[in-house]
RNA sequence: GGGAGCAUAGCUCAGCUGGUUCAGAGCAUCUGCCUUACAAGCAGAGGGUCCUUGGUUCGAAUCCGAGUGCUCCCA
């Protein structure tokens, strides 16, 4: 045996196990005759790199995954990135005009795919080397890129496909249009913020007439996009302007003065500008009164030639332009403090424009439908339901169209064809266009086709990801997707429950007709120590490498998962990684002692029957103990209450087997061990690590090494559980009760020594007064020990001069030599009496009352009648000890 | 503005279908211990009108209503 270190080191350990673990291919999966267990990882991005929210995401999937791999299942977990359209390709075009001085616009979309591939191939591997650190069982001969040239087709496929059903369409719409990156949005891709704005109150001179109305806005830069300023038609104030005109600021246009109770007469002055080109409800407005619309904007931002001022300028300098003139020229009445929201792209965190615009959209109507279906029928299950299931619900009630094209080249070009008069097919390559153009048009296109110019939304892609990583959509019907699928669990941020997970279950139900997974495990979000999200900005996030460094990773797992109650954000701190190597040290040096006993020589001591039974009471006692967490961890896997499983085996080791199983089987100093304890211990530990493992793989399995010779291919993470045993030879609630028993007697004596100020090494006489001897004949010997008792005897009555202490019905007397303070031991007695007399008033109480005999449930009555006469006893062991003591 | 969730020890939370095995856990705190695996430890202890307020009930942390505060989602 090699000596141990003082302290468990991680990472050594943790390098050589992932490569073991690695070269023995444990994670890789092929279809076989076991059931499936299948995950796919939510793809992270592959322009970055895990934050604490991804790290707890793994860790939850690699702990399920595990726990299958040594159930008996074939485990699967597929590993991924997408290539987050938006993201990559401002960082792209930024580091190529930061480093060689390329611009975008002077590049072919070919050129530029071909830098956004070698920059993706340079970075892209950051994250593969964080999910490798953390010691995630991913199958990585199974990796997918979501621009893979299979993943590429297969977007292509369903596109086509859904064109052709009729399910996809192109037409001008008001979108949201993200001026940075000069791209449309869907719906999904705004965020919302409060901000402190102004209103600005404005007169629009009324034609041919010296009066003036007087509108609000907050966008005074829009104004020479007006086509109309409207009114309530109940509003009397404005009656006598039915079928005038006003003349626009600054443009001088004239135009009309429309009536529709869209307006609220309360709002502002109750007169609003309308402005068909920039904003929702006004292009609502406009086609109802069939307005004109002047787009005043150009695509990044600036005022465009249309309108007539301020050409060139950006919005919101503009703004303070147009705020200037209308003050030079007497319009502006008057600016208030307005707070409102407003809509910021979610990846380049600009001011979204609401734009008009011919973008492609998917149609959402019957998809949301068999979707929320596959839902609240229980196909898919969420969990926690009760959090998420309204929300869920609610945005597929309501769900609009998917505005699904991106104006950019990082992703998949749509495969739409036109000729040079606007016409065009939709077909997967060019020669098919050709074709169908043919067929459709009944003539060949005029010259060549030209491909749209834009790409997919990067969610049209990875809403396909629970097939495609097995070539679902481009080869239906192969063996693997037909074994691995459906998944078995997702587990992702409640923050993307729309952005994917409710798409791909329409995906999923659209070309499987059949549910993607069977769970859905939503995790919180990862705020600091102060509740605030951890984001880049704020600096908060910390470094999962660098934490790994600092603390191991089976601690960083540990330390994340013990602070993720279910569903719940959490507060992510570091000191919960302390705990975890704390944890992890608590495991080394048990492994230390066992060692220790090892070295020092096993013994066979006499097996006769009636004493062996009581020295392997300890080991009795831990066999049931074991039975029983097993059970509850099992429960908990299966209701995704994974902290609560971590926890709970947390404290059987470290209570249970550490501080009570190790201790009462521990021999005395320099004496040899029996050979029988022994060898449970080491199944006890070998089982602990076991049930540990898919939480603290890399621990687990030194331990698990250590603790016995293996063979070659002996190892933790495919070792499989072996069923709880129906029967551990002794009755388990009786021996479970038996340690119960000594474990509070030896509390209650050590309380009793403490509070009498008795030292560690003060050796007692133990005398005990009970109606019930056989309890203690089990565990006698083990009780003297954990109380440094040098003798024990049955009495009848109180031991004079003695510290007396009461443990239910029970009268526990340590005789000692040390001088002790009565007074000290009357006041406890006194409170403990206190608190008994109070207790048996409640009962009696309850008894006495009349409807709750009849009311209450028989056994509930029976309960509150045994507890009357325990609390009486009880009062009466303390009455007399409390004698006893004069 | 619409909807959802949460409120229990200093902190983070557990308490399922109402009844002192229900007022708990882990951190943190306090007091003893350098006891021969572990001071990143051992032994022991203290700490809560279960947000407020009505109601249902023999009985409410638990069920219902109202209020207050916080969080999230949507427009």
């Amino acid at each position: 045996m090699s000596t141990l270190s003082k302290n468990f080191e991680p990472a050594q350990v943790e390098e050589q196990w992932y490569q073991h673990w690695m070269n023995k291919r444990y994670f890789h999966s092929t279809p076989d005759s076991r059931k499936p267990f299948t995950v796919v990882i939510p793809p992270p991005n592959v322009t970055g790199v895990l934050h604490m929210g991804h790290t707890l995401n793994e860790t939850v999937q690699d702990v399920l995954v595990r726990k299958a791999r040594m159930s008996g299942f074939n485990a699967c977990w597929v590993p991924g990135s997408d290539h987050a359209s938006i993201a990559t390709e401002a960082k792209v075009v930024q580091l190529l005009e930061k480093e060689k001085g390329i611009r975008k616009a002077d590049l072919t979309r070919e050129n530029f795919l071909k830098h956004a591939f070698e920059w993706k191939d340079k970075y892209g591997g950051i994250i593969y080397h964080q999910i490798k650190k953390l010691g995630c069982s991913v199958d990585w001969e199974r990796a997918t890129f979501t621009m893979d040239e299979h993943y590429y087709q297969a977007v292509i496929k369903v596109f086509v496909d859904l064109y052709n059903k009729g399910m996809i369409y192109r037409g001008a719409r008001m979108i949201n249009w993200d001026p940075a990156a000069q791209t449309a949005l869907s719906d999904e891709e705004v965020e919302y913020k409060d901000i402190q704005g102004k209103l600005y109150y404005v007169k629009y001179k009324v034609a041919d007439s010296e009066d003036y109305i007087t509108i609000a806005t907050q966008r005074p830069e829009t104004i020479m996009g007006d086509t109309a300023v409207c009114v309530n038609p109940n509003d009397e104030r404005f009656a006598h302007l039915r079928g005038k005109q006003v003349l626009v600021p600054l443009v001088n246009r004239a135009v009309p003065i429309i009536f529709d109770e869209y307006v609220d007469p309360a709002f502002g002055t109750g007169a609003l500008k309308v402005t068909p080109a920039h904003d929702i409800n006004d292009y609502n407005l406009g086609l109802k009164h069939s307005l004109p619309i002047i787009d005043t904007l150009n695509a990044d931002g600036t005022l465009s030639a249309a309108a007539e001022v301020f050409v060139g300028m950006d919005r919101f300098e503009a703004r303070k332009a147009v705020v200037a003139q209308l003050q030079e020229e007497g319009l502006l009445v008057k600016e208030e403090e307005y707070s409102t929201r407003l809509g910021f792209s979610q990846r380049t965190s600009a001011v979204v424009e609401p734009r008009i615009s011919t973008q492609w959209f998917v149609q959402m109507k019957e998809m949301a439908g068999k979707a929320l279906g596959a839902v609240t029928s229980g196909e898919v299950k969420i969990h926690p339901e009760e959090r998420f299931m309204a929300t869920y619900k609610y945005w597929l009630e309501n769900v609009k169209d998917w505005c699904i094209s991106r104006q950019l080249w990082w992703g998949q070009r749509i495969p739409a064809w036109y000729d040079a008069d606007g016409r065009f097919v939709v077909a997967a390559t060019e020669s098919e266009a050709n074709q169908l153009f043919q067929t459709t048009f009944g003539q060949p296109a005029g010259g060549t086709l030209t491909q749209d110019e834009d790409v997919l939304d990067t969610w049209f892609s990875s809403w396909l990801w629970p097939m495609e990583v097995f070539n679902g959509i481009t080869q239906p019907g192969n063996e693997e997707i037909n074994y691995y699928y459906p998944t078995n669990v997702l587990v992702t941020g409640q923050d993307i429950i729309f952005f994917w997970v409710a798409r791909m279950i329409m995906a999923g139900m659209e070309y499987k007709n059949e549910r993607p997974f069977e769970h859905v495990y939503f995790t919180g979000m990862v705020r600091d120590k102060q509740g605030r999200k951890m984001s880049k900005s704020l600096g908060n996030s910390p470094d999962l490498l660098e934490l790994i460094e600092r603390f191991g990773a089976d601690a960083v797992r540990f330390g994340i998962l013990i602070s993720a109650p279910a569903g719940n954000d959490l507060l992510f701190d570091d000191s919960s990684c302390d705990q975890g190597r704390s944890f992890n040290n608590k495991l080394w040096n048990a492994l230390k002692l066992v060692k220790l006993w090892e070295a020092n020589g096993i013994a066979q001591y006499d097996r006769n029957e009636e004493d062996f039974r009581k020295a392997a009471f300890a080991a009795d006692w831990f066999a049931a103990r074991l039975a029983t967490v097993r059970e509850q961890v099992e429960k908990m896997y299966s209701e995704f209450r994974l902290s609560e499983a971590l926890k709970t085996i947390y404290s059987l080791i470290w209570d249970d087997f550490c501080s009570w199983y190790l201790e009462w089987v521990k021999p005395p100093f320099g004496q040899p061990i029996d050979g029988h304890l022994y060898s449970c211990t080491l199944d006890y530990f070998e089982q602990l690590m076991q049930l540990l493992h898919p939480f603290m793989p890399f621990v687990t399995e030194e331990i698990y090494h250590q603790l016995r010779e293996r063979a070659d291919g002996d190892d933790l993470t495919i070792r499989q559980f072996e069923p709880v045993a129906e029967s551990i030879g002794v009755e388990r609630d009786a021996v479970l009760a038996q340690g119960e028993l000594l474990k509070s007697l030896i509390t209650a004596i050590r309380d009793a020594r403490v509070k009498n100020q008795l030292k560690p090494k003060d050796s007692i006489k133990l005398h005990v007064q009970t109606a019930a001897e056989a309890n203690y004949s089990l565990f006698e010997g083990l009780l003297l020990k954990q109380v440094n008792a040098e003798a024990f005897s049955f009495v009848q009555d109180a031991v004079a001069g003695s510290i007396a202490v009461v443990l239910g019905t029970d009268k526990l007397y340590l005789e000692t030599e040390v001088q002790l303070d009565t007074a000290a031991q009357k006041d406890q007695l006194l409170k403990d009496l206190e608190y008994q007399r109070g207790f048996l008033i409640s009962v009696d109480k309850k008894l006495s009352n009349e409807r709750f005999v009849q009311n209450a449930k028989p056994e509930v009555v029976e309960a509150e009648r045994k507890k009357r006469s325990d609390a009486e006893q009880k009062i009466k062991a303390i009455e007399e000890s409390l004698e006893a003591l004069g």
